[in-house]
DNA sequence: CGCCGGTTTGACATACTTCAAGAGAAGTGG
DNA sequence: CCACTTCTCTTGAAGTATGTCAAACCGGCG
């Protein structure tokens, strides 16, 4: 499965260590949570839990992007969450999973036993107060996706996906209207996203670029033409 | 708006005491509590706080009930959550509300203003982890709704909905397969929560109705004949 | 080169919406 | 208590966005 010997890395050298549950630490605080972290690796498309697993351990995203999904009897999925590096997997509590959690590319994972973690979390404020900002954030961006999922047009849906992910990552930007986007994923996991099929997600992207809010690179790197048209296409 | 002259009542004979964001405190932290609390009542219909609102108090939710739910420019509506008693309502660390927040019945909230509370809140730490706890189900929540909202058929929705219902209040059951349900909202506000319109949500409950699934006592009131067909018909 | 996963495109099917009308309930005022 | 209005709900007919099925295309990799 996961790919255990990573990486040792120092908490004071991550890439996360101002965003993720840590971010409020102190150097004391850090130093605990050094003792009982370790890292994990997987393989983009790998499983890191499955529905049903014991959650026996959680985790914060270091690198890469995992998703939250969850499928019914005959197949139909439905994507209830991007994982990005400083989000956090894990339900402090909950003793099983309810969905489950894939990698999407390459992805390594901070990782602290449950128990311990949940030991520390009860006894370390800042862990606490971060990890209950992050909920909140979750939540937040859940019910932003719900009013998707309910109410928005499937062109408006793809131009919501674009507008998101131009929000999430860093994007090497060519000037304030245009901007370059890497999509980190096939067109079926982006219909799971969006609740489309995967020739309505590609119909809707090439209508875009009809109209020339997008252009592609390639079939992966999409220009964002007109941030105004893009922002307007999203219905909100 | 509010009404402001609302019943006084002691915490201790609080019916929502075990279960709302201060089940966890002991009785030094709830007569605390029970300094900065007041009541506010609303009828139904009224709005609580409007999207872009300062989020001047935060709240219980004692008796009724209520919607959150965003609108799009043109109209279309989707719930993001119903709030019953002993949800809570507000959110520590932002300054103003990106949802409307709309009593369904008539309700009674126990309110504490914002600031004196998230002093309270990083005080205690009884209250911080209900909080987690409490943001934590409302994140499942939400995502079984995206499930929902995402992938399942009309039918699928209404069934459901109506077996989400039954498990969240307390129905003066029939037998063990059967039991009565009173539908707090009309078909409109179904639609809102379902991402349906109004006359799809009438057609398909008047089609569990001819299939033997449930049956009218009066518009309201539902009998459900058949837990496990009903049960079958979620999709889940 | 030839496979193979990912993507596009077309033709057709359908679940749900939209528009419209009417029937019940429920509230209001005389 | 009865007209009157106003919601709420139901039902029908027609339209449409999206899904389904199928074929072809494209780019990378063994």
């Amino acid at each position: 499965m996961a790919n255990l010997d990573a990486i040792p890395m120092r908490c004071s050298q991550c890439p996360i260590r101002h965003s993720a549950i840590c971010a409020l630490c102190d150097e004391d605080e850090l130093a605990k949570l050094e003792q009982i972290k370790s890292y994990r690796s997987f393989k983009a498309g790998q499983t890191i839990f499955a529905r049903g697993d014991d959650l026996t351990y959680v985790a914060s995203i270091v690198i890469g992007m995992a998703t939250l999904s969850r499928t019914l009897e005959d197949g139909r999925r439905q994507m209830v969450g991007l994982l990005m590096p400083s989000d956090f997997i894990g339900w402090p509590g909950r003793e099983q999973i309810d969905f489950d959690v894939t990698a999407m590319s390459d992805t390594t994972l901070c990782c602290f036993n449950r128990k311990p973690f949940e030991q520390m979390l009860s006894a370390t404020p800042h862990l606490a107060r971060r990890l209950a900002e992050l909920t909140l954030d979750e939540l937040d961006a859940a019910r932003d996706w719900m009013v998707l999922l309910g109410r928005k047009t499937a062109r408006e849906k793809i131009a919501t996906f674009i507008d998101m992910l131009s929000r999430r990552t860093k994007h090497p930007g060519l000037t304030a209207n245009r901007y370059q986007l890497t999509m980190p994923m096939t067109r079926e996991q982006m219909a799971d996203n969006l609740g489309l099929t995967l020739e309505t997600v590609s119909r809707q992207i090439n209508g875009l670029k009809k109209d020339g809010v997008i252009a592609f690179q390639d079939r992966r790197t999409v220009d964002v033409l007109d941030e105004g048209a893009l922002k307007t296409a999203t219905g909100d």
